[in-house]
DNA sequence: TCGGTAAGCTGACGGCATGACAGGACAAGT
DNA sequence: ACTTGTCCTGTCATGCCGTCAGCTTACCGA
């Protein structure tokens, strides 16, 4: 499907320098994690990994290539979000859970993410259609999954017709991807990751069913 | 109260003075919403505002340094969307009301200001302190507002004292900021704003009651 | 009117990152 | 050993950063 790796100038990778090119990535990875996006410069992730500039440079047109290629790996591993909604029922007991388990999955990813996950939300809010595109593939699943389930239950009249579950099920994925960005931020302002687990949960439930949750 | 305005060496400026520092946070400004955070350089703030760059760094330390300026005057402005909650009935009609208004004047208020937005946002997450303080700023007048509501509620025994309202403020808070960042996003994707803001004004009113709203 | 003083601005400079290239090192096959 | 193609780096021109000395401009009191 993708083809082999290239260099920038058109010359096919081998193992050797496939190996160093995932070692650019790695601590270009790294350095997002540890120093603004603004800051993060060639000469510092070429020396991290132990080559120099030129390196980079062969492998990546500039620093926004190479957080392309981090962004796309990511969200490769993200489709598997998927999982936390196909499949699940919203009546009863199992809804509350339903509820609860895709925001524990989704705080979870983002956090083990986090770094990368902000570079891409700011390229995408800057109207970078690329960065869009990656955001999309990770948020759609579970925004599509969601709307499904929504239209489901509309079938079965067990929720208002008159709501658009595709502007639903983003508000809501949107409202998690945000929270789940600021996890910190809400920790040092003194609310506790226990407690904003379940308000979130109940946020969702509600916003899919219209209903208090049976617990 | 914030003493007069002081250049980098500490002389304190006057009116043309003021009127150049004024002059490149507008252009800085604008600079901003044209092109990506990463690429603004301060050599093109100075030339667009008809300056050099030594006379930048006269009025601010780095660019950084101009953009929590920009960011503490927005949040000064911002301060007015308490208005939005404070003082509002949850019950009835003027529940629902209350949070039509409330998301509109955010959506608005985040569309007016989005460059900036985008840049604190992305300050906060990356963990430094001044932004985040200011994205606090903004978000926390209307986030203890809503709380306050919760509690008031929850005294009236109208809604359930088992959850915490700072932590489902905040979270509202957060979905509507997100989803105001990504107004665009969601147009190209395909949902309106028309039925957009109904949905999330759903959304908080599930929150904020517990109850469906009555139109 | 005339200095005196402080504000305001800029040219110039060392330092560093960028991005391109050519050439050397290295591995693998013959 | 020789060839071929991959891989890496030294080097260089270019451009931005951040600072300083020094020049110009505005204000003010005598």
């Amino acid at each position: 499907m993708t083809g082999q790796v290239r260099t920038v100038d058109g010359r096919v990778a081998g193992r050797r320098g496939q190996a160093t090119r995932q070692k650019l990535l790695d601590c270009l990875s790294e350095m997002l994690s540890t120093s603004p996006y603004r800051d993060v410069k060639v000469i510092d992730v070429a020396r991290k990994a132990g080559t120099s500039p030129a390196t980079f440079y062969q492998y990546f047109p500039d620093v926004e290539g190479a957080v392309l290629e981090i962004a796309e790996q990511m969200a490769a591993e993200g489709a598997q979000l998927t999982a936390l909604v196909e499949g699940r029922s919203w009546a009863g007991k199992s809804g509350w859970q339903a509820a609860e388990e895709l925001v524990d999955g989704f705080l979870d990813f983002w956090r083990r993410n986090d770094a990368i996950l902000r570079v891409v939300d700011l390229g995408a809010a800057e109207g970078d259609k690329r960065f869009y595109k990656i955001r999309m593939k990770i948020l759609n699943s579970v925004t599509n999954s969601l709307s499904a389930s929504m239209q489901e239950l509309q079938a079965k009249g067990r929720l208002d017709k008159d709501l658009s579950p595709a502007a639903m099920a983003g508000s809501i994925v949107a409202m998690l991807a945000a929270v789940a960005s600021h996890q910190k931020g809400f920790q040092t302002w003194g609310v506790k990751q226990a407690e904003l687990k379940p308000n979130l949960a109940l946020l969702v439930h509600l916003g899919m069913t219209g209903k208090k949750p049976s617990k």
